[in-house]
DNA sequence: TGCAACTGCTTTCAAAATGAGATCAGTATC
DNA sequence: GATACTGATCTCATTTTGAAAGCAGTTGCA
């Protein structure tokens, strides 16, 4: 808890925060995939390994980036809940994909999410935010129609489909 | 060149650029700092070592951050430039410089230019970047009054020299 | 015409971080 | 009672990091 920091800048400590490989993923799989266990992190689409998993984790519940607690439906189960440190990263998540997917060789089944963020802009960045507060933090928050997650979750399955179906008529 | 990646995601993708902790404070010190030489980034408020200064341009060089030439006033000089691909960060570091003032242990010197930039919002951003293009990527660009640069650098001395004279009054 | 300071790096070497894979003790399910 | 699942931890080889010194020139000044 010292400061054994390397300078005050506002830029440098936020990448000793995340500037590495693997935390913003961790976010990244909370917020995007709705992840909230051990087991669910570890499949990640990069392939984590266990321990560095669990260091990171250990890490991002002491910057306070993360919340954990007992999950009731199991006495060895931990559930992992974000923060509003780690919710209000969603508008540079967004900002991330839009730069990624602009200079960056992307696929387009995954990054189909992150072309539908930066066309909702900063309405639906506020809309996921409040949703990713009544998830995690318990905040009240209306329920009507599809979450975010759900939207972002359906239009990546329909490029999957869409490109299964190509790939069996090219096959034909 | 080849695509070892760990996946095609763009937050990914974007990470293994600058998931780091020295690539983003190189672009940083070049951006606000107006840095363009070896030994100019050397001199950064966090002391990167030479070695890994080195490393770092050659990487960013190669992923088409940066490009590189001959200093016409020196022939051992190189000059460094910034691409698009670089500028296009102008509003990512602003967040990140938002985000970490918010959550972060800043100090006030250093904050007070992401502290501009936050209130400056995107129009002040995309006048920087477009300053930023007239000076590495030789962009027509008008040269009225003083450049967002300029005005981050006088904003900074003005605290560094009120805190100068607040540390006399106290030591009196 | 010398000499000190500066140029962009490279080399050396010890320490720290990374990461794949196996393992573990307990829990839940069937 | 077997099987699968829980959040980790352990081992150990490989890679990365980073401080410090060094280098082959170049430039500016006396």
């Amino acid at each position: 808890m010292i400061d054994d920091h390397r300078s005050t800048c506002p830029i440098n400590l936020s990448l000793e925060v995340f500037g590495d490989k693997w935390s913003l993923l961790i976010i990244r799989d909370m917020i995007f995939g709705g992840k909230r266990h051990f087991r669910e992190l570890l499949r990640s689409q990069e392939g984590i390994s266990s321990n560095i998993l669990a260091d990171r984790l250990k890490t991002l519940l002491e910057i306070g980036m993360l919340t954990k607690r007992d999950d009731p439906s199991h006495k060895q189960k931990a559930i992992y809940s974000l923060t509003e440190m780690a919710i209000a990263l969603v508008p540079i998540m967004a900002h991330l994909g839009a730069w990624g997917r602009r200079y960056l060789p992307v696929s387009e089944e995954l990054s189909i999410r992150a072309q539908l963020m930066e066309e909702g802009g900063p309405a639906l960045w506020k809309r996921f935010m409040d949703e990713l507060r009544a998830e995690h933090l318990g905040a009240p928050g209306e329920t009507e129609g599809p979450t975010v997650r759900q939207t972002l979750q359906a239009a990546y399955e329909d490029v999957m489909a869409r490109k299964a179906r190509e790939l069996v008529r090219a096959g034909k």
